[in-house]
This record gives structure tokens, C-alpha cells and sequence, in this order.
DNA sequence: TCGGGTGAATAAAACGTTTCAATCCGAGTT
DNA sequence: AACTCGGATTGAAACGTTTTATTCACCCGA
């Protein structure tokens, strides 16, 4: 195992400088084709392989961007993970994926880490609601994109899906579908979506001109199958079971679905329940799930697309503002049947 | 935004030597409590962020370790992911993770990043029978450990799981079950896990001294939702229908249920289902979906503990194979149901 | 008072690139 | 023949750390 070959070695077998061969790296065009092609033998020769740190070292800044995401488990942030990773390795970018758990602590530290690898951009679903350690990293100079997020005041750009017609769409179905007690099973509501996702729903039963009891909410730790079977088995011990249950995400809403009819209750006809994502398993459920649809690999593309914009023409970039919106997709797990 | 301080703005704040500051960075107990308190204070004045690339240029090696999946989609992967992440931070490290989607050209780019960033240590489930990539990586001297692929010959570790066990279980089950036209549907046979099912798949037959064609296989392109879709039809439009269907894994399994349910075939007494690796997924899928199940997180676990002893100690480290043996989880989609 | 230690701090060399000003050389132009 | 021009190549500086050998200041025991 020799010490690895650097560009001094290529330098000296192919008998150039060693400005020649970074030239012939990355300017290929500027060196004479006869040299070229000598100092690419000596590169496969040698089977040298350019290093990347002393690159960032010199130019400042890596070829990397940040992705940093609540829960990578989620088929939801996978998707907009490919999206990224699409529109970035086009662009001949890295993509560093950081998983939080919706964890302060844990976004902290992969930001820590992030500064240190001077990733020149970070697209981010923020773990809380302070932007703070966001905030700081653009002082940095590094360019960000709320995901998930929209970022009023925040100096950055933002791609979203308007959570709040989301939770409007999901409880408008479900009234029309004549239930009229309802539960909705929501994460952290210091996460931005699990506080859009309910005010859109309140939203929608003050418009219906229904009782406010007609909703009631229950709070989980977090967006995971776990605590979507916790939160079904807290109604199933519960009096007054509901007749449907709108479920901020999927994974809440299949774990549920799972303690309902391991139950034995009939879904839909026993309890309605409706997700939020349409990840693609909501559509090969025990029972196929209504969900809110988010156009996931769209986000990422959309995302990876602003921020590469950005650090390309620092100059003539505006801080844009990207707003999707959802749309209801009805499956089995809601639909009105002629059971009962 | 100014030009982010380094230790040298920070040495002449604090009023001492650059390698005081590098040691308060590296080895804080070498220093007196006095001068480190002052150097603290002055880098939380500055903000200052350790530079990672001239760490790296420095000391030669990243504190990084590569992850190169097949598929990130599927949660079998990202569960894997978990565990290495896991004990890859307690150990300080960070982990780079990369989806081939079983590509050999997104393997080789993959890996080729990888080099240039100079980690000392690559998780890999390879995208081809070759190892020669990945052997080359070890010629430069990168820790490898193959994820699901015993390395018999290569000068690396390897956790994996007894895949010809997993198959024998499975077709054991469904032989047991009575059915007698069986069919395995299979990802590319590129893939050490697709030849190693369908090895221990036909074994069982032979054992059982059933005729060959009691097991019809079917290959498809890739080991996702949609070939298993595809796979599904490809059934229901052929003649004679098999009694059950063993697919390797389960996001092909989720594809093919979905097929069947929506085609008003009832499963599993129309037609049996058995998937690989049991995800969280299966047990909530629209018939819960018998499945070999892996120990995905302790796999992760054990993948970067290995590498990250070998990296510490290289001098005593011997290469290790380590085998887990797989478990048959029978749920509905195989079981036999008096309706018939 | 003098050595000999010891613990703390320093100065300077390296790590492997990129970049930029400087040089070189041959072809055109006058 | 003298000049200019432009493309190709070169050499050296710089990037921000870590590390090692060295110096420094101080105390202790003889």
C-alpha cells in the first residue's frame, strides 16, 4: 500500500508542472491535446485520485449540499431526498443526507458538522419552530432552503406544500362523508406541519359552522408508526370512540390503521381514517389509506434547483418562496360504504 | 458576512500560539485551564468553526465512513442505515450515505466520490457479482465490510444474513402450506441476495423431493414496489396461475399484493404471499405479509462496529464473516384459512 | 547556587491542491 | 529582421489546520 500517488507524482511521470495537470483536471480545454492525454495515462497509471480536501482547502468551499431531514425512515423524506439527489448530482454536487429525529439536539449537531465540511448550501425541515440555528448558518454565508417551512422573515428561500388547505381538504371529506366526531392525531406541534396541518383543520370545521367539539386532538411525540399504534390503542381504551380520524402523516395513520383492525373494527365502516403524504405505501395498506398527496420528489427537485441558482449567481438571486398545493387523494380507508 | 475566522484570528484574540489553539481543539486537558477558558471565549466570540477540509488535508484521513445502499427507498436500507449511524456517531464519526438504486455506474461514481474524499472506512451491499471496484478501494487502503455479501475471497469483513436459509424457510412454509405450484419472484441475478434465495428456494424443493417445476421463477429488473406490480400482472395474465408466490423481497411482495387485492383475488387463498425481509411495513400491509425476517439494525450495528475497530487497530484486526440467520414470520397472507 | 525536571506554550514545517502572474515559443505582421 | 500576439506551460504562493521539536519559566532537591 504505497503512500497514494498526489499530483506532484503525475506531475514528474508525465514530465509537466503540476499546474498543468490541476489544469488538465479542471480546465482540460486550455492544455495542448498531446500533453493532455500524457498526463491522463500517467493519472491511470498511477491511479491517482484527486484529493478533495486540499481542493476544498484551496477553493474554499465543497461541492456538497446539506440535506438535513426529520425522520429518513419516512418514505416521504426519501422521495424528496431522490429529488435533491436528482437535480444535484446533474450538477455535479454531493448530497449529504443528515437524519434528526426531530431532535434539537441531534439537528444541532449535524449543522455543526455541516459548517465544518463548508457545505456552501443546507436544505432543511427545521426539528423546532426557533430558526435561530438556522439563521446563523446563513450568516456564515451558506445558502438555505427551508423545506417544509415557509420562511417569512427568515433570510432564505423556501419550498412548502400549504399544509393548512391540506388539513382543510382531509376534514372537509371527512364532514362530507357525515362524521361528525373526529380526532385528529397530530406530532410535535412544535414542528411547523403538525400546527398548519391543525389550524387548516380547525379552519375547516369553523367554516362548516360545526361545534369546535366536533374536533378533537390528540398529540404524539412524534410522526412514526410506533406512536400511531400508541395513539390508536389510547382510542380504543377511550369512551366516546370517534367515528374517523384525520392523522397528520401516513406513518401515524398506518399504525393506527394496523391497532384498529387487528382490533377487529371495520375500517371504514367502524372508523375512518385519513393520512397526510400519500407515501407509497398508504396505497398498499391493510385497508388503502385517503391521503393528503404532497408532490414529494417535486419538493426536492424544486429545493436543489433554488439553492444551486443561488450559490451560482450569488449577485441577481432573490429569496423566492415556493408554495405547492396538496390535493386529496380518497381510497378505501374513508370511503362512504353501504355496509352499515 | 466577513471572511469567517480560523484559528489564527482566534490565536491573536486569545493572545497565544495557533497550536495553542489546535491543542485546546484536540487535546483541551494538555492545556492550563487559564489560557483554555481564554481561547474558548475567544472562539465563541468569533464564531469561529473548525475548517474540516484542512483537518482532513493534514491529518490524511476524514472522520467519515461511506454507506453505499442499493435502494433508499427501501426501509429494510434505511433501517440498516440506523444502526450503522448509530454506533458511527458514538464513535464520532459521520456517516456518508449513498443510494446506487442497483446501478454499477452509480456504484462506481459513488465510490469514486467516496475515494476523493478520502474516507477511511465503506459499508457496501454491492451492485454486481464483480467486487473489483471495491477490491480497488481496498488497494488504497479503505476498511471495507460487505453488507450482505459473504466475501469469501475479498480482503474484507462481511456481515450478512444466511439468504439460502431465508429462501428454504420460505418455500419450506409454503410446501407445508400444501401449495404445489409455486412461483419465486426474483430481483436481478446480479445481485448475491437474488441468486442466494433462489439457491436456497430450489434446495428446499430438491429436499422436499418435489419435481423442479413445482417452483416456476420470474425475474424482474429491480427489487422495488413497481416491478413487483408488474411481476403481479405478469401472473394474473398468464395461464395457469401459481397457489403461491414467494418474492424476494418485500417491496416486490407489497407490489404484487397490491395487484391481486385490487384483481379481487383473495390472499392468500387464491394465492399465497411470502416476502423478504420484513420491514415495518409488511405487517401492515393490506393482507399482513409473511416474511423472512433479517435483524436489519443489529446488521448496521455490527457492519460499523467491525470498521471501526479495523480502523482503530489496524495491526490486530483480523477480517471477520459474520453470518445472522434469518426468521420466518408468519402472518396472514400465507395462512391457512378454513374458507376454502 | 546550580542542575535537572516538569508542564505549558511556541514556531515552523508540512499536507495536496488551485490559481495567477510570469515565461516561453512559434507564427503572423510590418 | 524586428515586433507583436496568443496559446501553452510553468513556478510559487496560498488555503487553515495539525504536529513535532524546541523554548520557556518555574520549582525542587542537592
Amino acid at each position: 500500500m504505497k503512500p497514494a500517488a498526489g499530483i506532484r507524482e503525475v506531475a514528474a511521470l508525465a514530465k509537466v508542472s503540476v499546474g498543468t495537470v490541476s489544469n488538465v483536471l479542471n480546465r482540460p480545454t486550455t492544455v495542448a491535446p498531446a500533453t493532455r492525454d500524457r498526463v491522463l495515462a500517467a493519472i491511470a497509471q498511477l491511479g491517482f485520485v484527486r484529493n478533495e480536501s486540499a481542493r476544498q482547502l484551496r477553493t474554499g468551499t465543497a461541492r456538497a449540499i446539506g440535506l438535513v431531514v426529520l425522520d429518513v425512515s419516512n418514505p416521504f423524506f426519501t422521495d424528496v431526498a431522490r429529488g435533491v439527489e436528482e437535480v444535484a448530482s446533474e450538477a455535479g454536487q454531493a448530497v449529504i443526507l443528515c437524519n434528526t429525529d426531530e431532535s434539537v439536539a441531534r439537528e444541532a449537531r449535524h449543522l455543526e458538522l455541516l459548517a465544518e465540511q463548508r457545505v456552501h448550501s443546507v436544505l432543511i425541515t427545521p426539528a423546532d419552530t426557533s430558526l435561530e440555528p438556522i439563521l446563523k448558518l446563513r450568516e456564515r454565508g451558506v445558502s438555505v432552503v427551508l423545506l417544509d417551512h415557509p420562511a417569512e422573515l427568515a433570510d432564505a428561500c423556501s419550498v412548502s406544500v400549504d399544509d393548512r388547505v391540506g388539513g382543510e381538504l382531509a376534514i372537509n371529506h371527512l364532514l362530507a362523508e357525515g362524521h361528525e366526531r373526529i380526532v385528529m392525531v397530530n406530532g410535535a406541534s412544535r414542528l411547523y406541519q403538525a400546527r398548519e396541518r391543525r389550524a387548516g383543520a380547525q379552519q375547516a370545521i369553523r367554516k362548516a359552522g360545526r361545534s369546535p367539539d366536533t374536533l378533537r386532538m390528540i398529540e404524539v411525540p412524534a410522526f412514526n408508526v410506533a406512536c400511531g399504534r400508541r395513539a390508536g390503542e389510547e382510542l380504543l381504551a377511550g369512551t366516546e370512540r370517534p367515528t374517523a380520524v384525520f392523522c397528520a402523516n401516513d406513518m401515524l395513520a398506518l399504525g393506527l390503521l394496523q391497532v384498529m383492525v387487528r382490533a377487529g373494527l371495520h375500517v371504514p365502516d367502524d372508523i375512518a381514517i385519513v393520512g397526510y403524504d400519500d407515501i407509497d405505501f398508504a396505497a398498499a395498506a391493510a385497508v388503502p389509506l385517503t391521503s393528503v398527496r404532497q408532490p414529494r420528489l417535486q419538493i426536492g427537485r424544486t429545493a436543489a434547483e433554488l439553492v444551486i441558482g443561488e450559490t451560482q449567481q450569488p449577485e441577481r438571486h432573490e429569496h423566492q418562496h415556493i408554495v405547492f398545493t396538496p390535493e386529496l387523494v380518497i381510497r378505501e380507508s374513508s370511503r362512504r360504504t353501504h355496509r352499515r
